[in-house]
DNA sequence: CATGAATGAGCCTTCATTCAT
DNA sequence: AATGAATGAAGGCTCATTCAT
């Protein structure tokens, strides 16, 4: 699975490239070393050298690690939406649908579990990072708004969308980390409580 | 609320105290900051003061921080599933028995969501982190089953408790954080939902 | 091969002895870690331990590390010149005790290597330790004067003696350190030519 | 008189220089440090101090202490070395060239003194200062052969090549730490003693 | 725009030494 | 005389960040 994370991570590395180049690379790289290593296990000379750049640049894109950090959870939110309003787009019966959404949630939540761990941490230590994800937050439940009605669902309350959200979140991460795996219980059964869960929240 | 993981916290210091005395504020102390300033917030000399020491009794105690966490998390589970029990020994109706339990997770998730947010970063990041808290999730799981057996109810599939966990997890962790206040919504309307998912998992 | 600096370390040990038993014992103990850790490798809250004792007593005892060192040092020593005297006291043919005195230096120096080595870190870092460790020195000389003269030979320059042993002490932890054996060399050869400058100091 | 080991260290300090230039003050500084306090009084920070640097860059050049320590040793003995040849080129009869061979050991046991009492104990401690250090003299062993060799002698054993260092080392030690001085007696002696040694290996 | 050497605060950890019991 | 908990200075090492080139 390509991610447009990461998929110009092995390219080509121009020297003197196009500013906005410069830091997409810069930000790929550091999603993927926050990723894998967590956000305290990255430092930023390896970001940069992980970019194919080095030291110095870091600091002349992103103000601190905090900014490049927000940077590739803009970028993975970005996509991960993108990717929900296209399995919306194939259209089909409500369960398909929800199947459909279900299977890209666990591909996203897994390919981005460190990231999202890392996420937490931050938005609990970060005041700056806790402001920028309630305000992800809040994009997202206009998104689920719009998008029911998009797809001529009738509206509900805001908080039972939150509720959704927050019910099959950590079903998500548990999926995304193997823990159901490591506790020898069947993802099955989870996933198909996902998606009675995604059915019911279609309207 | 008083907590047993810091109720000697502002005790006198004797200068010449019992190990385990000692170990215990040691843990109270981390419990706190860890708490407070998460995982990476916080360090050993830090710990050591704060309990009322000096930096070298930490590591007369615990081999490196990690271990401490670890006692610390451990005190928060013993402390949390006692509370649990508590509830249940109460009795009533099922209804009455969930609304008290919900209330009880919302207290422990809230005063202890520091430390849970670097559980989590440190359960991605530390094998030994990892270990530990699967066989937290294992021991979690028995006792549902054992609970619910105590009192009466049908056994139902591991994975359908498993699937409760998730799902109230991270809402209980989104009421701790003060997310529902933050993005203008109604409070009530999440609890009730917890309330709704731990009657049935009550059987 | 029993020393008389830690024939006492595994014998009993009743708590509330007399103190010179005790000190006797840390000495034994401190000499033993000393030769096998090194001074930096050996802290003195494990001298104790080793002894049989708790930490505190240490400072009972001595004032500080160095002093226990200074201690072990002369014990040492004494033990060694007290072998120097038994073999010169055996007699025979110049060569014959020549061969008996490198023997039994060969085994002083190899049973002591570990101390030797920190005794001149120290005499270079510590004054204290400095100033005893000439006062052996011209002890030594002094002695050797005197046992030249007890078994009948004629007097020579102190310089000589001098010279003699510092040729040959390099040697003797040459061997003792085991570098003829690593480099490939013949052991044989090298006590030979001790042995030789040995008979030509006895005169 | 100047030797390669500091002749830099008190130059300019560019903010911003060749890492070799900065890896070499440093190696400088550390050899200054070491040989005047031992390598247990001596701290990785000093050494970027001394080297006019700040704390950091000692760990962008040596993994750690010893480290630093074998680099510094390594060129203690290449200019100890380039010193040796250095006399034997100049010619003359045997004993003049003994004269001047021993003139610059004792400059160079001098010079180092405190480096080789460290150097010592960590071949004891530290299993990889003592494959580095038996390294030396195993080629300190073929030199000695090959100058031979080049200079026109008949070889002779490798054991007495090595009985020649172990006998001379020690005494060339005394020397540099002023040992006759504090024992009363006469340099002279010693030096002769040492020059008809360094005579005989010449063969 | 990019480079990468340099900075220095700060955390982790050890250990000689003290002192209340 | 002995105990062992506690002290705290200090050293090893990392890493976010700066800046001269």
């Amino acid at each position: 699975m390509a991610s447009p994370l990461d998929k110009k991570l092995r390219s080509a590395r121009p020297r003197r490239g196009a500013p906005a180049q410069t830091q997409e690379r810069l930000i790929a790289a550091a999603a993927k070393l926050f990723n894998r290593d967590g956000y305290h296990g990255t430092d930023s000379n390896r970001i940069a050298h992980e970019a194919g750049y080095s030291t110095g640049v870091f600091y002349k894109h992103f103000k601190d690690k905090r900014e490049i950090f927000l940077a590739a959870y803009e970028t993975w939110v970005a996509s991960e939406w993108k990717a929900v309003e296209a399995e919306l787009a194939v259209g089909g019966t409500p369960e398909a649908i929800a199947r459909r959404l279900v299977a890209s949630a666990i591909v996203f939540h897994t390919r981005w579990r460190g990231l999202r761990v890392s996420l937490h941490q931050l938005v609990f230590t970060d005041t700056e990072v806790r402001r920028f994800y309630r305000a992800q937050r809040r994009r997202q439940l206009d998104i689920m708004a719009k998008l029911r009605a998009s797809i001529g669902r009738k509206p509900r309350r805001r908080e039972d969308d939150a509720i959704h959200l927050y019910m099959t979140e950590r079903t998500y991460d548990a999926l995304a980390h193997g823990e159901m795996r490591e506790l020898g219980l069947d993802r099955k059964a989870v996933i198909e409580a996902l998606v009675k869960l995604t059915v019911e929240a279609l309207g």
